[in-house]
DNA sequence: AATGAATGAGAGTTCATTCAT
DNA sequence: CATGAATGAACTCTCATTCAT
């Protein structure tokens, strides 16, 4: 017997689930849903799926979210709203310009490696032709401070003569989240291609060292 | 017989195509298969819209290649055939290192920016965790020469001692193919993000100069 | 006074509407699902527009009524009992049998022209094939009196000489009704086809005209 | 040869169905649609039921008319263009005016006692306040000849001194109308409240005779 | 007494695939 | 060899109804 205490306990009828509150349930259906779009995509993602990893049920989706584009876009508004929270956080002004552009990419670098579904998410969103992400209003509002940042330590590292000058703001972000993503988010071909395990953690630190090396390279007066 | 004529006329019956050869046929439905399946995933591809596009019938989709997944299979292995290809045309052997290693990244970027579909199926086909690459033989067996190439010029390059020791091959091709594509497989969101036209051939000229020095500059002892 | 606290903490809970009587609710409830059920019949009725037009809640419907069809069979109920209660105050044996059946078309004409729901409730009714009416012991209780009336009218003037005789009471009711709904019930059709406003007070005003002339001229003996 | 009965008996394999034309399905389809939706409106008719009836599947009805709606408005254009069709066989023009409107009577009558499906597709078509027929472009193009024809018997036979003067061509038309499809739209109420049989063959006979004479008596110059 | 979130069966519609011609 | 009509399972989404508060 597995649960001796089973008769005395209030739950002998079948109850269909304990109630939890519209947020919660809110809650648990974007979870479930970011899961499923990172995995699938747009196109292959299953709303039975999600349902049942919600422990919901379709209507409650229809519910709140409206269709399943919306609930889509509801996840990558999540997911981009996380990023943008922790990049909020960052304080790098009061770092040596050089130091800072590093752990701005240690900080890009550690959170896709920690938000796998983020870079999924965007994957997909790609293959969309960021259709979506064009159409958020909330995503537009949140604009990432990080790129004001990479502005002013470059110009500020410029100024000092530390750092190589002629170097573009935008293009020198672009390379950070290359140098940020491109491995996570290509994890599997190459490591079939390569029989190798990219996603072993110590691959992964190991390529961040170099990745930093060849950052800190580029960037250095020489 | 309704129609004694018919042997005299033998289009009374209006074709709407001139028949073409099952090797033509082939093509003109992996092309379309590769758009299609480059443009909408594994999953939001379409076989309505090949056949359309190809100016073929269902059947012969079936007949040819067995299935979806065969076919997006067959789109993969002509994509990666293709790079194969042109990668045992490069002749970096007799060159200097550093220049060799820069001329592998210019063929690299040069190559996927001509192909976009090629990044987009390996968008696709991460989705999907390379299951289709793991198990087609035809891929496994065209491996890349390219890896080697990098390896034989680093170890050149050591020991004439102008390139930094300590560099591991495969983690400088997996850096360089960073470089190589990360801006074509996000275009579409990072244009959406800073409001800028990253597929425009100034933008991708200049950061592929940026790339390039980046390279440079890790590479060089120092 | 019924609640000696109302005037000290009357509102702390924010209440979105007045409490209402179960009455008055269910009263609320009838109305509007008598105007949902004529404008979309059963079929096409929502429960959810019901309540919110009834400014009630799902659960009330189903506390006062028990399900959809019970709600349904409540409206017919309820317009039907209107006619019957308005037909029982018909005062006409004291008239000339001509000038009776006259006032019984002015009549029927008459109401259904001001209660367009039942019309509409009449004919998602045909639509079921009265289902509903051959099951509600409350509609088959309320049987008409207007078959009596006329059967009564026409025998007077029968034996007066003044009315053709060999009229059977239940077909002339049925001509009746039809002069008097059939114009009401079609008014959509008819108007897209002859591209005319058959609602329009004056077109109606016109055809009743009509309808009278036509039954006067049936039932007086030639 | 793996069955030697083959030749004897064609039908031993289990086939899923003979090979319809495109047409034939069609048509098929449209037959069962009429059924269903005469039977229980727009809202209440089922795909399912339509696709069995038909012995054909979901595809095919979406695959030959696209959606739901479009199913339901070809059933309404192709019930009034048989109505229409027969119509036009009509050759009244040479009759004494009145009988030649008695003669209409006689068609619209027995036109809609023919055709059931007719009577219901109107009146579903009211509940939905004719909102399809207004968009047909078909339907719109098919305008009844009738109305001419009754304008042009009337004309002659007030010419005539025959007929009742002043009588307006479209309200008499939908007298006409209402004396032929009123007992019809409405059997299953009528014959509910009544507890007889309104689509009993003699009921029906009798009624046509009663609302003959009640036209006739309308019409006739008194 | 009253609420509205939750339910799951079933709706219309689309899909990859196969069959008869 | 080539066709495209036919298939039915599976998809997204909606509904009348009920439960926990």
């Amino acid at each position: 017997m597995t649960n001796p205490t089973a008769d005395l306990d209030a739950d002998t009828k079948p109850r269909r689930r304990p109630r939890r509150s519209a947020e919660q349930n809110r809650a648990e259906i974007l979870k479930a849903a970011t899961a499923e779009f990172a995995t699938h995509g747009f196109a292959g993602a299953r709303i039975d799926r999600i349902v049942k990893k919600a422990g919901s049920n379709p209507r409650m989706i229809y519910e709140q979210f409206g269709s399943k584009s919306a609930l889509y876009v509801a996840t990558l508004e999540s997911a981009l709203g996380a990023l943008r929270t922790e990049e909020l956080t960052l304080d790098l002004m009061h770092l040596d310009p050089l130091e800072g552009l590093l752990k701005l990419f240690d900080f890009m670098n550690g959170h896709f490696e920690r938000n796998g579904h983020l870079v999924s998410l965007l994957r997909a969103e790609n293959m969309l032709k960021a259709r979506h992400i064009r159409k958020s209003a909330r995503i537009r509002e949140m604009s990432s401070p990080v790129l004001t940042m990479t502005k002013r330590l470059l110009a500020r590292g410029v100024a000092e003569g530390r750092l190589a000058a002629d170097i573009d703001p935008l293009r020198l972000y672009v390379l950070i989240a290359a140098l940020s993503q491109f491995h996570l988010a290509n994890t599997h071909t190459l490591s079939s291609e390569f029989e190798a395990d990219l996603s072993a953690p110590e691959w992964r630190a190991a390529r961040r060292a170099d990745a930093r090396k060849m950052l800190a390279a580029y960037l250095e007066k020489t």
